[in-house]
Order: C-alpha cells, then sequence, then structure tokens
RNA sequence: GGGGGCGUAGCUCAGUUGGUUAGAGCGCCGGCCUGUCACGCCGGAGGUCGCGGGUUCGAGUCCCGUCGCUCCCGCCA
C-alpha cells in the first residue's frame, strides 16, 4: 500500500510533488462529482430555487433564491462579500447598501463564517476586470435585496475553507465541521457516484438487491464476531455478519439465479488504514456458472465502477496471474506491479555452492530469491534499516552487494562464492554496473514475503511507483493451509470454496477423505488442492474476491471433515447449509469487493476513513459518538450479563 | 499483545545545550475601509506545553509511568 506522504504546513514550505499530485487528484475527483451534484433536482421553495454552485451567465438578470453556508465573508465597509456555500459549490453574493437596503446590510454585517442564511436577489454580470477565473460561478454574482439568517454558527473549531491537515481525533469528534470540507465531501459524494453505477450495472445485468439479516448466527470466517447478547433468550447470542456467504448461497439454491447486496460486514480484528470493524461490502452470487462467467459479469461490472470513481484502468480482459507466481515474482498475493524489482529465483544459479548459508538452506528444501533493487543510492545506514526490516519480515538476514565499474561484486559475501557463482547470480538478475542487489534465502514462503516487503519498502522510499494504474486477477490459488501448531488444516479462503486438482480438474469427496488423493494422508494430500478462487488486485490493494462453491453435499461434508469438524459439529453449526445443498443446489459461485477500498482507491486515498462519513479509531472507537461505551447494571441484566471488568471512568 | 511516530494558543506549527515574561502564521474579537475573492490596514484577547510522578536551584526541553491519535507487525481477506 501507498505510504502516506509526509506533508509540510502549507504556510512555509513550497508545495511538494506529492502536494501537486494530491491537489490534482483533488481537482479530477472536484471535477467528477460535479455532475453528480447539479443533476440533482431542485424544486424552488422559500429557501432556495437554485443550486449556488451551478448558476451561471445564462442567468443574468434573473431574480434567484440560494441557501447556504457563509464559507467566507469580505466585509470592505461600505460593500460586503459573501461566498456562499452549498453541496454543488460557492456562489458570492453581494451586500450593497443601495440595492440591499439599510436592514439587510446590518444583517449582512452581522454575519460570520457557517452561519446558515437563505438570500435572494438579481444575478448580475461581474464585468472582465472582477471575474474570478479560480471559481466555478466567478464570472456572475447575486446582488442581495432579501437575506433570511435561518441559524447562526458558533466559529468552527477549523476551518472549514482549507484542506490543511488536522487532527484527526479532532475531525472525527467535529465530523460534521470535517464533512463540510470540499475535499472530504467530494470523497462522499465520488463514493455515492461508483455505487451508483455499480447498482445500475448489476441491475442491467439481471440481479436481484436482497436483505440478509443483521442479527445471524457466527459463521466460520475465520475472523473474530462481533457479538450480539439475546435478552429473549439469555445466555445466547447473534453474531454480526462477517459476510452474508451462506445465505447468498441459499438465495442461489432457492433458485434467485443472481443475487447482490450493497451491504455492511464486520469483523472484530486490529484495524489498518485499509481495514475498519464494519466495512461495506458489494456482495453477489449467481447460478450455473463457472470461473469465466463470474469474471466477465464483474470485468463488466468494475470496469463501469472504477469509470465512474475516475481511476483510468485497462478495459477487460483483466491480465490473471497465479498465485504462485505472484508470490515467486512479487512476494504476495496482491502484487503490486507499478513499479519493477521483481524477485528472481537463485536457487538453480546457486544449486552446487559453497558458501554455508546458501548451501544449507537449498539443502533443507529452502530457495535462494533475490531482487535487483537497481541504480539506487543507499546509503549505509539504509542498507542496515532494510536488514532490520527483513528480519521483521522473517528473515535470518539480508545479504546485498552492489555490482563496480568493472563488473566485480562489492559484497560482505563476495569472498564466499566462486566467480562463476557471482557471474550466475548478476546473469539472472539481470545487473549493470550501479546495481545494488538483495538476496535472502530461507523457506520460500518467508523468502517470498521478506523480498516482497523490501520491494515495497523500497518503493516507498525512493517513489518508485509509475503514475498508472495496474488491474489483474489472482487465480489458482491453494485450498488449504496447514496449521503446524494446532496440527490443522484451515481453508485459506473459506470452508465453502470448491477445490480442485492443480490442473483445474474437478476432485471427489472420496478423493477428499483419509486416505484418499487429497485427504490427509494420501498421496498428495490437502496442501496440494487448488480452489476455485480469484481475487481482483489493483494497484496492490486487493479490493475483492470470491470463489465457486460446492455444490454438493458429499464434497462439503468431505471438506467439513477434512477441516476437523465432526458431522455432528458440522450439523450443528451449518446444519442449515447442509440441508440446503441436500435440496438440490445448482452450481454457482460468487464474489464481493470491498467498496470502502474501492472508493479510497479512486479518490486517491490512503486511509479507508477519509471514504467512511463516520469511521473508528484505530482502537475502534467512534470519538463522535463516544462509542463504544459501558452501559448501565439493568441493560445488562437484560441481556442476561454481568461485567468482569472494572468500567472505565466515562468520557 | 509488540514496535515506530506524534501530542505546545481555536487550527497548523517553531521552541537552540535544561535558564528571564513560551513564539509565529491563520482564525477569533474591536476599529477603519464601496470591487473584494486566502481582501487590506490598525489594535486586542487567547497557554493545565495530553495527564501523573521523578531528577534538578530551575523542566515545554531529561527520566519513569500513563492516556489518546497514527503507521506497521501479530491478527484479519
Amino acid at each position: 500500500m501507498p505510504a502516506p506522504d509526509q506533508r509540510p504546513s502549507a504556510t512555509t514550505t513550497p508545495p511538494s510533488n506529492a502536494d501537486a499530485r494530491r491537489d490534482a487528484l483533488d481537482a479530477r475527483v472536484a471535477g467528477l462529482v460535479r455532475d453528480t451534484v447539479t443533476g440533482a433536482p431542485l424544486v424552488a421553495n422559500r429557501f432556495r430555487g437554485a443550486w449556488a454552485g451551478t448558476i451561471g451567465e445564462g442567468q443574468v438578470g434573473e431574480t434567484l433564491r440560494v441557501a447556504g453556508w457563509v464559507h467566507r465573508r469580505r466585509d470592505h465597509g461600505g460593500l460586503i462579500f459573501v461566498d456562499l456555500r452549498d453541496r454543488t459549490g460557492l456562489l458570492q453574493v453581494v451586500f450593497d447598501p443601495d440595492t440591499s437596503g439599510p436592514e439587510v446590510f446590518a444583517a449582512a454585517e452581522r454575519l460570520r463564517s457557517e452561519h446558515v442564511i437563505s438570500v435572494q436577489g438579481v444575478l448580475a454580470a461581474r464585468g472582465a476586470e472582477h471575474v474570478n477565473p479560480r471559481m466555478e460561478t466567478g464570472a456572475v454574482e447575486l446582488r442581495v435585496a432579501e437575506i433570511d439568517v435561518l441559524a447562526e454558527a458558533e466559529t468552527p473549531p477549523f476551518a472549514v475553507d482549507e484542506d490543511g491537515d488536522v487532527d484527526e481525533l479532532l475531525r472525527l469528534k467535529r465530523r460534521v465541521i470535517d464533512l463540510r470540507r470540499e475535499r472530504n465531501r467530494d470523497a462522499l459524494l465520488l463514493r455515492s457516484r461508483i455505487v451508483r453505477e455499480i447498482r445500475s450495472a448489476l441491475d442491467e445485468e439481471g440481479f436481484l438487491d436482497i436483505e440478509t439479516p443483521m442479527l445471524t448466527r457466527s459463521t466460520p470466517e475465520g475472523a473474530r464476531d462481533f457479538l450480539v447478547p439475546s435478552r429473549l433468550q439469555p445466555g445466547s447470542f447473534y453474531a454480526l455478519p462477517q459476510s452474508p456467504q451462506l445465505f447468498k448461497q441459499l438465495f442461489m439454491i432457492a433458485g434467485l439465479e443472481r443475487y447482490y447486496q450493497i451491504v455492511r460486514c464486520f469483523r472484530d480484528e486490529d484495524l489498518r488504514a485499509d481495514r475498519q470493524p464494519e466495512f461495506t461490502q458489494l456482495d453477489a452470487e449467481l447460478s450455473f456458472v463457472d470461473e469465466d462467467d463470474v469474471i466477465a459479469v464483474f470485468e463488466r461490472v468494475m470496469a463501469r465502477a472504477f469509470a465512474a470513481g475516475g481511476l483510468d484502468v485497462a478495459a477487460p480482459a483483466w491480465e490473471r496471474m497465479g498465485y504462485d507466481e505472484a508470490l515467486l515474482r512479487f512476494g504476495n498475493d496482491r502484487p503490486d506491479r507499478r513499479f519493477g524489482l521483481e524477485i528472481q529465483e537463485l536457487s538453480e544459479a546457486l544449486s552446487t555452492t559453497e558458501f554455508k548459508v546458501f548451501a544449507g538452506t537449498l539443502a533443507s528444501g529452502g530457495v535462494v530469491r533475490g531482487i535487483n533493487a537497481g541504480g539506487l543510492t543507499v546509503p549505509r545506514k539504509q542498507l542496515d534499516e532494510l536488514t532490520e526490516i527483513a528480519k521483521k519480515a522473517g528473515a535470518g538476514g539480508l545479504v546485498w552487494g552492489f555490482v563496480e565499474e568493472d563488473g566485480s561484486w562489492r559484497s560482505p559475501i563476495a569472498k564466499f562464492l566462486t566467480p562463476e557463482e557471482i557471474e550466475a547470480i548478476k546473469g539472472t538478475l539481470s545487473a549493470s554496473p550501479g546495481d545494488l542487489l538483495l538476496i535472502v534465502a530461507d523457506k520460500a514462503p518467508t523468502a517470498a514475503n521478506v523480498l516482497g516487503t523490501l520491494r515495497l519498502e523500497l518503493a516507498d522510499r525512493f517513489d518508485l511507483r509509475e503514475d498508472r494504474n495496474d488491474v489483474l486477477w489472482i487465480v489458482d490459488f491453494p485450498m488449504f493451509e496447514h496449521d503446524a501448531g494446532e496440527d490443522r488444516w484451515d481453508a485459506i479462503h473459506h470452508p465453502f470454496t470448491q477445490p480442485c486438482a492443480p490442473g483445474g480438474a474437478a476432485v471427489t469427496a472420496d478423493e477428499l477423505r483419509p486416505g484418499g488423493t487429497y485427504g490427509p494422508g494420501g498421496a498428495e494430500g490437502p496442501g496440494a488442492l487448488h480452489s476455485r478462487a480469484y481475487d481482483l488486485v489493483v494497484n496492490g490493494w486487493e479490493v475483492g474476491g470470491g470463489s465457486i462453491r460446492v455444490n454438493r453435499i458429499e464434497q462439503q461434508q468431505a471438506i467439513l471433515e477434512l477441516l476437523g469438524f465432526t458431522p455432528d459439529d458440522a450439523q450443528e453449526r451449518f446444519g442449515f447449509l447442509l440441508d440446503a445443498l441436500k435440496a438440490g443446489a445448482p452450481p454457482h459461485g460468487g464474489i464481493a469487493f470491498g467498496i470502502d477500498r474501492l472508493a479510497a482507491l479512486c479518490a486517491g486515498r490512503d486511509s479507508l476513513r477519509d471514504v467512511i462519513a463516520f469511521p473508528k479509531t484505530a482502537s475502534g472507537g467512534d470519538p463522535l459518538t463516544g462509542a463504544p461505551a459501558p452501559v448501565d447494571a439493568t441493560q445488562l441484566r437484560d441481556v442476561g450479563l454481568r461485567s468482569t471488568v472494572e468500567a472505565a471512568p466515562a468520557g
């Protein structure tokens, strides 16, 4: 994920590249959302007859009434200018004692920022020398004849008319003020625009918008559930849905064919800039489909969503990359391909090395991989920092070295390698003089993770990303992973995903059972299975993912058994799904997209908080309402609970 | 749970080696101003330096603890 820019204070420093980029993006978003707001119908009433930001020279001479907030006020003593703001933008309104009369003018003298007013007057052209080209409505102004002060406002805690950084806690506490700021308002408008496009695309594709319960039963998504105690059945709990996964499968079995929902989902895990405890998904499912069908439909839908969001991506079909290839070349399953520094396999080139670290790793089934960081100027201090990062990512260490002008390799380990081995490394990494080579020897997953992390770190530090958008599907995921700690198999996507053999061939229930080819203890074992899952990755963000589901009861039972559920456990927890599968389930599959991530991506924001009206802080709180908060003993007793924790003092 | 960064006026920040009465820009308040548009000019108010403790003759500055925000790891698709 892109690192947040360090933004210098606007007053003291000239604009940086990052600032310029941000401004350009904000301007683009503002342009995109303008049609959203100007398209809003407006029926004249006693408050207004026009949107402020849409008024133009065509209306000069008309008597107009506009309503909104005092954005800025410029008092010249005998003449007062007010920029009036509504959702659509700004309009300069002028108070002049001659045209406004003494009472209206006196009212204008008392106006302050953020007062709410409705004004009426005649629209006038400004005259060439007074046009403000930086303002959408800068060629005209309203000569106010009447004013209604609808509400006064206290001085806002931070400036509404500036987009500068403000402490985020304060922004969230005073979210109303924050959302008045252009940048934040536009982010929400953009999100609305994207969602509207998605709904209309899905409608045209024949999807039904059907709701699913919020008070439901814990589902095995892997994350912690948010629990809601039941008052009518003390001691029992609802869980808030981590996703409507099982419900949407029931819709398919019920014969509804195509379902979608833009739905809130909940996961009680620690937060990140790209993770909120409640988040919004576009959730969808289709019947009688294979991967290609789902992907084709959602390439159409998402291409429209990206266009609506102003994200310039290639036209479909989008490239598909296997999970193994992504991990090998980019070190993770959500590759950011906007810069090079791809990871190369060096194991073969070094297969006969006598250098102990490499030889030992290879002998124990590990790998040696490296990246060519190119001609970056990386001082020793930064190399030490990179080594630290590599260690944190799980590596034992990091080998680095520079290719000198004479072709020699300046590295702490150069003396342990033969000239042939050094040439092989340089050849595999396509190294030329001046290049920095980084090499890691470890088990394959660790090496991938370490080099993937370093790759992203270098892109952040040296601003390597190209100014373009990259979209691709990741396919051919493994189905299960082994949890060594608990000696247990876990589903990587979820247990309702259909497994397949590595080439894509179907697997039977028997093959999944103990002793079967892909069963525990079988010839291949569960680890060899692939799943019919797919993820959509944009600019290194996973924005969506889904799979073809299991539609035959025997196969579902075999998978649950493989995961360690006894038939009784399985029936107890997923009986409703298993019973439904017995009722005759069509082949079906689906997908879910993170709407918050999609909106953040399109708006060019690093944090989901910027595209959520009322987000949570990193500690899961909502500074606006003070949630979560203690409740009194009576409320707890009603739901059959007693707290074991000393309540923190309110506030 | 762990690691990094941050916390000084309403906002954004500066504050040197621990040393006089803690500063700036913006905002706010008052005054002046009829063509501004980040209006301008003059004047003014405004501080629990997050909180608690410690070291010191003396702490915004050093130490310990704690709270909050934020980024990352773990966790989580």
